[in-house]
DNA sequence: TTGCGTGCAAAGGTTTTGCATGGCA
DNA sequence: TGCCATGCAAAACCTTTGCACGCAA
């Protein structure tokens, strides 16, 4: 199952910077233009490759805000992972900000679904559109 | 504001067949591929441009499901529009099933994060993502 | 007649794939 | 040496835009 990988400095700098900005929503356009502006230039394509691999190890959440815009990739914390932390995010559609959400109260959701509609939510992956706070004055 | 628009036979059509199958998540390529089979064939065009409007409008709610793939659009029922009902929707990442939630207590959840975030949630195109029922069998 | 609606073709933008080369173990 | 990783170019997709023509009012 667990496919053996190399240790490469791609991987190894991709992990660093996601690591490091833990909590901040970037594109895998965002990371290349970084590293390129850093002198350590790495292929659009390798980030989507290695984004798509920390994604299905769960080391890295995907967002998708619309169509047409780059997916958001973030880092999900060894605390978050191994404690099963729910954490929901809130699009703000008219400002456009991703806003983390973690609060207890979430988790109720989480299991009214699972208990009344069976349903198991992957919040990770889960984001709320509406309108923050900021921009409802 | 409000824009006088004409009739069409492409609006009428499209709205008709959206309110027909009020329920069904449907994507601009199942629209127009539907109404060149029906033999009344309709520019893809031409129905993102009707369904960008209606969204708009509030008539449609358009839902991006994953990055890469179309968006799905559902009507709108003018019962849930001006009830105000609250409406969520729950993609299975292993079947791919859109399945309506149309619950009460998911009501708590749009109001708590109002109440204590100053979030409000756009129901119609909040997705939740995870595992439903029969496939987490 | 006016100006929005339509639809083809083309562009725009994100993500994936093919393939030859590079580099880890 | 074997095989995965890399990255360029190109493809694959969804969606939007430009533009000439059609049609409702």
């Amino acid at each position: 199952m667990n496919k053996t990988t190399y240790k490469t400095r791609q991987k190894q700098e991709l992990l660093d910077y996601l690591k490091k900005y833990n909590g901040e929503h970037i594109t895998a356009g965002d990371l290349c233009e970084h590293f390129k502006k850093c002198g350590k230039p790495m292929g659009l394509t390798t980030v989507y490759r290695h984004l798509e691999r920390m994604v299905d190890e769960g080391t890295v959440s995907k967002y998708i805000i619309d169509a047409g815009t780059p997916a958001c990739f973030e880092y999900v914390s060894e605390e978050e992972h191994l404690n099963h932390d729910v954490c929901f995010h809130c699009k703000c559609e008219k400002c456009g900000r991703l806003i983390h959400m973690h609060c207890d109260e979430l988790k109720e959701i989480k299991d009214h679904l699972l208990s009344h509609h069976g349903f198991s939510i992957n919040d990770m992956r889960t984001v709320f559109y509406g309108t923050c706070e900021d921009c409802a004055k």
